[in-house]
RNA sequence: GGGUCAUUAGCUCAGGCGGCAGAGCACCUGACUUUUAAUCAGGGUGUCGGAGGUUCGAGUCCUCCAUGACCCA
């Protein structure tokens, strides 16, 4: 018992798990078995019990309880369906089995072979005829009846998670079939999925600040992207029409409800379209994703009921900062006058350069984002804030870009391409005095993608829908930590 | 980055005003061959997140630190 031995900060039931262990190994018995093929999950014997009753069956799973009668046991087999009720007596095992069985603690994770049948009491169950032991657990599991609850664990240890609490894993099992039917409906479309660059030497496309890295051999700093946008109209340059990517992204920037550093994010452009076919695809999918994976596009989202049936409001920002304040910013003539409306609706990170259309942006997500509860899309954004997005025939200050927004929440973001690569380049040196002035997420300088959109992009419609956000709000989880299985944390100690 | 709250047994949680560390589940011992939060009889298994301080005495009061949750930026 060297192991023991070394672990002197063990717990009492750690060590009689211990000695389990090795009176197992004592017997005979490997405490680690090998591949166990089952002929049924625990889900199948409960909906065909009718054709199985008194069949033979193998199911294999983790004990989640176990409920001792002295020559007899009932057990709780969980496995990746759900849980069925296993039975075992003396008369009916081998000595061998019944012994095994007395060694056996929660969490083990066994093989049973056995007859369906059905408890005095109505309960589906397996009668053992034979078992074997495919792992032992050497750790107590939390509480049966409560489950985990803290939330340091929950996030650092998920496996304990999913193992105690259901809803959990069917949170995630949900967001899998999201992100199918996400991929379903755009190879449906004809758009194709690529790959394109995670560490970059530019990190471009966003307004964020990036994480860097380092490549030894290259010896040159590189950045984890920050979003694929400029990658992706690079592919649109070279001739593909319609592509999309579905990934992740990093921002090094602070941790919330709504935000984790890396990110799930998908983009997609297509080629000789603009932002009102956005507006169209992303209303078209996030109902076709909701129906296909829910049957419904009226969900629940923390007790609002959010209705995502096409067509969704379309609102231009200038009139949501209307609607929602009363000010109506094309009375407003000057940046200055913006500014003094602002300080007047105590917004307090107005700061003295900032132009007209920053300040309406600020204003709109002070004021307004909030109450766009249902499903919104607002258009015509400032182009300060817009420096990849198409600028409007009828009126320079604003572009063809949009935002969606749900229960008061972005989801998605859009425009016409910007494909003038004389007015991309003014755009990113005016970026570049933004960073000058102290703006550490203002968009980096690309040479290469100016480059590109001077051999000639098509006119193209791109869009970006947070994933996380999305699975979110058809799974009613209150915090993205509880949509990413690995949530970013702070290594304890 | 700022504020509020939390951290006590493997898990879920109690611990008034500073005076011997508690419960349920889990676990251990015994009984029990159709139970299902099985039941019955017994057993507490702990660095009270960490380090200082105040005090005759600190889980409790003070300071700092760590981690988390929420709110704000």
């Amino acid at each position: 018992m060297d192991y023991l031995n070394d672990q002197s900060e063990i717990n009492e039931i750690q060590k009689v798990r211990l000695q389990k262990l090795q009176e197992l190994k004592d017997m005979g018995v490997n405490p680690f078995g090998d591949k166990y093929p089952y002929s049924h999950n625990c889900q199948q014997i409960k909906a065909n019990f009718d054709e199985l009753e008194n069949q033979n069956v193998k199911i294999a799973g983790r004990i989640m309880a176990i409920r001792g009668h002295g020559k007899a046991a009932f057990f709780d087999i969980q496995d990746n369906t759900g849980k069925i009720q296993v039975y075992i007596r003396k008369d009916n095992v081998s000595d061998d089995t019944f012994n095994l069985y007395k060694l056996l603690d929660i969490g083990d994770i066994v093989g049973i072979e056995g007859n369906v049948f059905k408890s005095k009491r109505g309960e589906i169950s397996v009668s053992v005829n034979n078992m074997t032991i495919l792992a032992k657990s050497l750790r107590p599991l939390p509480e049966k009846w409560h489950g985990l609850k803290d939330t340091d664990i929950r996030y650092r240890q998920r496996y304990l998670d999913l193992i105690v609490n259901p809803e959990v894993k069917q949170t995630f099992l949900t967001r899998s079939k999201i992100i199918s039917a996400m991929r379903q409906f755009l190879d449906d479309k004809g758009f194709v999925e690529v790959e394109t660059p995670v560490l970059s030497p530019i990190a471009g496309g966003a307004a964020a600040r990036p994480f860097v890295t380092y490549h030894n051999a290259l010896d040159m700093q590189l950045y984890l992207r920050i979003a694929t946008e400029l990658y992706l109209k690079r592919l649109i340059v070279g001739g593909f029409e319609k592509v999309y990517e579905l990934g992740k992204d990093f921002r090094n920037e602070g941790i919330s409800i709504k935000h984790n550093p890396e990110f799930t994010m998908v983009e997609l452009y297509q080629a000789y379209a603009d932002y009102k076919d956005m507006m169209k695809l992303a209303e078209d999918m996030i109902a076709y994703i909701a129906e296909k994976v829910l049957g419904t596009t009226k969900i629940t989202y923390q007790g609002e009921e959010i209705d995502l049936t096409p067509p969704w409001t379309r609102m231009t920002m200038v009139e949501a900062v209307k609607h929602f304040t009363g000010i109506d910013f094309d009375s407003i003539a000057s940046d200055e006058e913006a500014r003094k409306v602002a300080r007047e609706l105590h917004i307090e990170e107005i700061k003295d350069c900032d132009t007209k259309g920053k300040v309406l942006n600020l204003i709109f997500e002070e004021k307004v984002e909030q109450n766009l509860v249902q499903p919104t899309f607002i258009y015509d954004y400032p182009i300060e804030i817009s420096p990849l997005a198409k600028k409007k025939e009828d009126n320079p200050d604003l572009t063809y870009r949009f935002e969606a927004f749900v229960t008061g929440r972005e989801i998605a973001n859009a425009f016409s391409e910007l494909n003038d690569p004389i007015d991309q380049r003014e755009r990113f040196l005016q970026q570049l005095k933004e960073r000058e002035a102290g703006d550490e997420e203002a968009h980096a300088f690309d040479e290469d993608y100016i480059n590109a959109l001077e051999y000639g992009m098509p006119p193209t419609g791109g869009m970006g829908i947070g994933v996380d956000r999305l699975v979110m709000l058809l799974t009613d989880s209150y915090s993205i930590r509880d949509v990413i299985l690995f949530p970013t944390m702070r290594p304890k100690q």
